[in-house]
DNA sequence: TACATTTGTTATGCCCTACATAAGGGCATA
DNA sequence: TATGCCCTTATGTAGGGCATAACAAATGTA
């Protein structure tokens, strides 16, 4: 009989395949021998011959580097350390379906942290042609009102945000929750209107101040935070 | 002879090696069956014959999912479909002399929009013994003052910050981005004392309301605030 | 001499075969 | 029931071989 206790402080051991190993170590050479992106790298057979690996193996590294874009290859030129793009390999994993339950919520909640403590960045750098433009896609939803419109605006209106925001990499991060949150939220099958509205943050964004702002962007995001949780309830 | 002139909307042809199709071919076979986590996959050797190419090519194109976490193989039981872990792959590629000048300075400003941002998951989630641990985290800063020190206890009390937010992914995004901050920080050799320090928060974590805490950790942030630069002078 | 064309050379991309190894299943045994 | 052994099987690793793209040098042409 398999007793029922469960035995604690005794982890698996690591099974670490050579692949795993020789992408370490290629990480690590990269990084000590501090290449400039641009550099050229030692070809596929040194570098397998110095890491005491086939060629195969060897291969099998790089190609997960070159996914991550932190290396780029060419025939006959050989490899360049490249700079890696950071979002890619995240882009490639988000997918609702996938992510566990638990993830699902932390980026949900990701969300809200990102839009309400974005206002600091939104006042340092928002132009008056923004406003503009974003009072323009506001007032679109006074036209239509279908549901699939809807959401589309609400994702262009939020959008527009993070583009003024300055932040590149902000905005990509938008781009990819935003499906992960839409996701969320119809999950649960509720109305999502807050106090304030999209005309409403750009009335204040023209005449109101950081705070207000912040203010205001609470009180249209509302309705997701009530669906927020506390501890004990996680 | 060949016009000078810009030509635009013309992306080079994707050179894409057979590795990256068939990568994006599994990912699309993934998702279209909705395999669950734990299922098992077709053997290799039935899938490379499937998409028409050799084993060799297959395994580099699953060492990619591999590492993405998004499949588990074992020998003899073959791969199944596991969670991926969405910021693995993010973890690999955070190296601050690798990443250009303008990611690492989205970076920096992230993290800021980050940490003003959780101010409501803080209110929701905080509990009578996490501040306490937080107020003995600050209180240590007075007794020592080593630069090392400093920084450790610096990543300390905002870490324990992140933990109160009750959001894992927030949590391990911050223990990513730290490391980036410093560097940032450390590069521009400015004293960076804000006006509301460790102890203060953690009093208006006690006393205060949400508003007061908003304030106070801008206060707190505000030298890394005015190091951002305005649109014109990205 | 200046430029276009051809021909080599070379490093990566792809395929193939072979074997090692770990994991699971079945069976016998104490 | 639990342990140990053997067999099977799918992945892990190795190495050889050829195709192909890209650069470079040599050649041809005006």
């Amino acid at each position: 009989m398999l007793s029922d206790k469960k035995i604690t402080g005794l982890e698996p051991v690591a099974n670490q395949t050579r692949t795993d190993v020789v992408e370490a170590h290629l990480r690590d050479y990269l990084k000590k021998k501090s290449f400039k992106p641009g550099d050229a790298l030692p070809k596929e057979f040194e570098l397998a011959e110095a890491l005491g690996v086939s060629r195969n193996v060897l291969r099998e590294a790089l190609s997960r580097l070159r996914m991550l874009g932190m290396i780029e290859t060419k025939k006959k030129t050989g490899m360049v350390l490249a700079r890696p793009d950071i979002l890619g390999a995240f882009e490639r994993v988000l997918d609702p379906l996938i992510i566990d339950k638990g993830t699902l919520q932390d980026i949900f909640e990701l969300r809200l942290v990102l839009e309400t403590g974005m206002a600091e960045l939104l006042y340092l750098r928002m132009t008056k042609e923004d406003i503009d433009e974003l009072e323009k896609i506001a007032m679109k939803e006074k036209k239509y009102s279908d549901a699939t419109f809807r959401i589309e605006n609400e994702i262009a209106f939020h959008g527009k945000l993070y583009e003024i925001s300055g932040n590149q990499t902000l905005k990509r991060f938008q781009i990819m929750l935003l499906p992960i949150f839409d996701y969320v939220v119809t999950l649960e099958k509720k109305a999502t209107k807050g106090e304030v509205d999209h005309l409403g943050l750009v009335k204040i964004l023209r005449e109101g101040t950081i705070e207000d702002f912040k203010k205001g962007m609470k009180a249209h995001l509302q309705p997701h935070f009530n669906r927020l949780k506390r501890k004990k309830e996680l």
